[in-house]
DNA sequence: TAAAAGTGCTTTGTTTTTCAAAGTTAAATA
DNA sequence: TATTTAACTTTGAAAAACAAAGCACTTTTA
């Protein structure tokens, strides 16, 4: 029998994360005080999982204006859609035997 | 909008565990070798996340024998197929949007 | 029958990950 | 001018993951 869980994407494992993913997945753009409030994080965390997302080039930032206020939005590379649902497609098959 | 990942059960955070779960709803009862063999981990590692499950009351343990040798299997506990699947469920939700 | 190997752990210690809290910079508002 | 907000970075602590070694017991092999 081959190994269920090899195909699962380390990154993935962290529930912040897979939630960034499946908000970016249905959000063009999206703010980071929106994710904060939604996922209910400090800021120093979502920052720090954000990162490890933008390292792996599964989103991409934009820093820009809303008039004269900054506002860094985030949203979903072609990479990370094609590894977020690589991702769900592993999850699937593990418990595809239900 | 509601937290998307509030609902994920934090002990199947873990890619071990969630293997090992999966493996266990389909085979009423498996062997430590079995499980080991499977996810390809070492002794320690395997014990110490099988104990997790076991702790939360999720899977139980049954020390027999086969012939004269000894055998260690684990199964499912009426609880943990409960919590898997609420596990499940919530990650549903969370990606259904698809 | 003595040595080797297997089963299923526990213990130890290191590395990695997670997280909150506080500090920071710059702009906006009161 | 003082305070607040945005979006971080840094620091440090706690938790989790993991490999390796040790262990008690049994069975198999030489």
């Amino acid at each position: 029998m081959k190994n269920p869980i090899a195909d699962l994407n380390k990154i993935f494992d962290s529930r912040i994360r897979l939630g960034v993913m499946s908000i970016l997945v249905v959000n063009d753009e999206i703010g980071f005080n929106d994710l904060k409030q939604m996922l209910e994080l400090t800021d120093g965390n979502l920052a720090s999982h954000l990162n490890t997302l933008e390292q792996a080039e599964f989103i991409k930032v934009h820093k820009g204006f809303i008039g004269r206020k900054t506002s860094t939005t985030y949203s979903i590379t072609a990479l990370g859609k094609q590894a977020f649902k690589a991702h769900l497609d592993a999850l699937e098959k593990m418990i595809k035997k239900l």
